[in-house]
Formats: C-alpha cells, structure tokens, sequence
DNA sequence: CCTGAAATGTAGTCGCAGCTACACTTTCTG
DNA sequence: CAGAAAGTGTAGCTGCGACTACATTTCAGG
C-alpha cells in the first residue's frame, strides 16, 4: 500500500506542479509556429510576400532552418508554399497569426502600463506572450481599461 | 551594392528584431536549468533529499528523462550527484536557485496585483518567469511597492 | 537574352529533451 | 534476513530546431 500523497510545506501538490510544467512545455512547443505565423502575417500585408531568406533573416536563423519549420507549419496546416513561391498562411494560421498579434500587443501594453520600458517590454513580450493564457489575458484586458 | 536596410512600415527593423527573437530563444534555452534549481534546492528545502524520481514527479516526465537533464546540470557546474545518492546543488546552482526563486514570486505578485485569478497566475508565472528581464523585475518590484 | 548574384531547396550533423525497455542497486517489510 | 518493491542508471529511439555545405532555380542588369 502506497502513502497517500502528503502535501510539502510551501510546495504545491505533486500532480498540481506536474500539470502546471507540462502545460508550459506545452505552450512553449507552440512558441515557434507562434512567431512564425505572426511574422508571415506581417510580411504579407507589409511588403506583399513572405520569403524564406525575409523570414530567416528577421528571425535571425539560417535559410535552411526557415525552410524546415515552414514545411512543420504546412505539415499542421497553418501555411502553404510551393517550391521557389514564398510562403502563404491557411485560413488556421491566418487565424492564429491574427490571434496572435493581439495578445503580443496587450502584452506589451500591460508591461509598459506598469512602468516596463519600451525596449524592455518589447524584447521580454517576444517570450512571455506564449505563456500568456486567456484567462491572463482578460485580465490584462480589464486592468487596461481601468 | 546592396540596398540600405529599408525600414517596414509597423515592423521593427530586421537586426532589431532577429536580436529580440534571438535573446527569447537564448532564454528559453536556460528556462529548463531554471525550474531543475528551484525544484531541487526546494526539495532539499522541505524533504532534506532531492532525488531523480521526485524531481521526475513534480516536472511530469520519467525518470530517466530527470536524470539525463541533472547529468546536463553537472556538465554545466551547477549541481552534483553520485550514483544512487540523491542530487545536490553547487553554489553556482544554489545561487540561480535563489534569483530565480525570487523571481518565481515576484512575477506571481505582479500578476496577482494587475487582476490575474490565483491559480492561472501560478501557471502563467512558470513559463512568463523565464522571459523576465532585470529592468522588467525591477519595474515589478517598484510598481508592487507602489 | 545571358549571365552572375541572390534565393531556394536538400542533405547531413548536432544537442536537447522527451520516451520505453531493461538491468542493477538499495530499501523496506513480513 | 530474504524477497519484493522502489529507486536508479543505461541504452536506444524520436522529433525539433539549429547549423554548414552544396546543388539547383530564379531573376535582374548590362
Ligand atoms: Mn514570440
Ligand atoms: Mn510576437
Ligand atoms: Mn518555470
Ligand atoms: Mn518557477
């Protein structure tokens, strides 16, 4: 017979912090697609088309490595591309894309409404808005209008 | 010649922001050693012992999974460990321990503190804290002691 | 309209973080 | 104190995201 799960002073229970790790490892296995479907959106609507080297370069990674994680995002059809043609969002990533740069402007948004610097709120929001969940995010939504 | 770096309308411009996304991708590189050195010295905290198959519990992962991570954490100077004898910290691993500690409740607060319900701040805090700069810390402090 | 530069694609390698399976050691317990 | 249970360690596999090196295709200037 095994001990019931004893609680550890100041820890939380066992399961409660199994869950809350996965679900970061979750969330930050979603972080690339994020980033990449965001900035895709972006080139598209501001200089009409999203390359490969574009994309690379803003990420600053190699060609090759931009490559490999559009053919991922296709492969769970967020985007699409054909050979030497640039690369273009499906509806679903048109979608998370559009979804994503809301959160990524609340969050900022909330860094510098309580006293973040810009460039700190910019560079620290490129990591935190994936881990921001909706419930987070309503909050941050209603401090904002207060 | 190739043309001057042309800045896009709404985007940051390309070296700015491959630096940003390349700082969010050094820090999520870091994000794993962090939750090892604050779970472990908690547990040596509260139980006295930390060993391979608690810290697996508590991150959800195997137990094999654990020891191979603490194996990168000695390789890296900030843990020890013998064979069969439980895990400890250095002091280098003893201080991470404590900064990131530090900023584990900080971030907690400050969520807390903007509307955030208890328990999505607990796990929002667990991916967000690995993303925090110091000049982002230091306006949380200030801004929670306002 | 040719040709060289730029972009694109592909192959192969690496380290990390996960897993399962299995062997071995330590600890607990009847 | 012997055997069972629990813990530990190792091997071998996977997918991802990074890289370099090289081959191929496109495209723009002369
Ligand atoms: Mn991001
Ligand atoms: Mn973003
Ligand atoms: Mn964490
Ligand atoms: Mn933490």
């Amino acid at each position: 017979m095994s001990r019931p799960p004893e609680p550890i002073l100041g820890l939380p229970t066992e399961p409660t912090q199994a869950r809350r790790f996965g679900k970061t490892r979750t969330a930050q296995s979603s972080a690339i697609a994020e980033d990449y479907a965001e900035l895709i959106a972006d080139l598209l609507a501001s200089v009409g088309e999203a390359r490969p080297t574009d994309i690379a370069r803003r990420l600053g990674v190699s060609h090759a490595t931009a490559i490999k994680t559009v053919a991922r995002l296709k492969r769970e059809g967020l985007a699409t591309s054909r050979p030497y043609r640039g690369v273009f969002l499906t509806e679903a990533g048109e979608a998370l894309a559009a979804r994503v740069k809301a959160r990524h402007r609340l969050v900022v948004d909330l860094l510098r409404a309580v006293g973040v610097p810009a460039e700190a709120a910019e560079q620290d929001a490129e990591g935190i808005e994936h881990h921001v969940s909706d419930v987070t995010l309503a909050a941050f939504e209603a401090y904002l209008q207060r």
